[in-house]
DNA sequence: CGTTACATGTGTCTTTTACATATAGCGGCA
DNA sequence: TGCCGCTATATGTAAAAGACACATGTAACG
């Protein structure tokens, strides 16, 4: 650890954002959960729950395979839509389990963090 | 990145621990804008913020250490008490308002956990 | 005198995230 | 036809964050 750095430049300023570790992989498995999907489909779409402005695309490919190796997810080619070869991903049981973890430590999280809050405005 | 490796070994199984990022760092803010404090005592009242079992002591002296130099907190070696020395660090005006983004962050992070966990109940 | 608790620190490896680049299909349009 | 932009998947690598191991010294207690 070096220092106070998880504030990143924005437009001049730094700023201070707060996100929950390996957040994307409980966001990918919910959107799988909803419904099957290809990566760059997830690409578009995993904004709406982690709020950034997009998620790094190579670490997702990468998670993705991840995923599939330990039968969280199962993938295959999808030839017959056009344009270019996409690999369409759904969930296995193993990964609902997973992704139903991820929801109870992301309770947890929540309760943690409203201590905090509660704890900062209390005393204020 | 290599995998869903956020899981922990946990008496034989595995866990996921959904942590917000560098959280230490506003908890540590928390605890000196309550009072000044030493390392040592921090690394004792941190666990109850951050549910943790114990923080990295390594890496809370260093995290001390950068906040100081960048003017969220300042130092002092503090001889008056018995036992070996220790350095006694308060929160400057610069870490009262960098705790405060840390604050709004949060909640921001708080809002998005919860829409995350509404969409997981919502379509079950 | 040895052990334990207090107290502060460095070194270094692994994991996670960020940034850069490569490759290829296909549609539109000048 | 040749180029551009969008779709789609992927690798390489650097930086940031976190985990683990170890070093050093004081002081209290038996």
């Amino acid at each position: 650890m070096r220092g106070p750095r998880a504030r990143r430049h924005h437009g001049g300023h730094w700023r201070v954002f707060a996100r929950v570790e390996r957040f994307t992989e409980p966001a990918l498995l919910l959107l799988l959960r909803e419904r099957p999907a290809h990566g760059y489909d997830l690409l578009e779409r995993l904004p709406e729950l982690t709020g950034e402005q997009r998620v790094e695309m190579g670490n997702l490919y990468r998670l993705l395979r991840a995923l599939e190796e330990e039968g969280f997810v199962t993938s295959e080619w999808d030839a017959t839509s056009p344009g270019p070869a996409k690999r369409r991903y759904a969930i296995t049981p193993a990964g609902l389990k997973l992704l139903e973890q991820w929801v109870e430590a992301l309770r947890r999280s929540q309760e943690r963090t409203d201590r905090f809050l509660r704890r900062y405005e209390e005393r204020r």
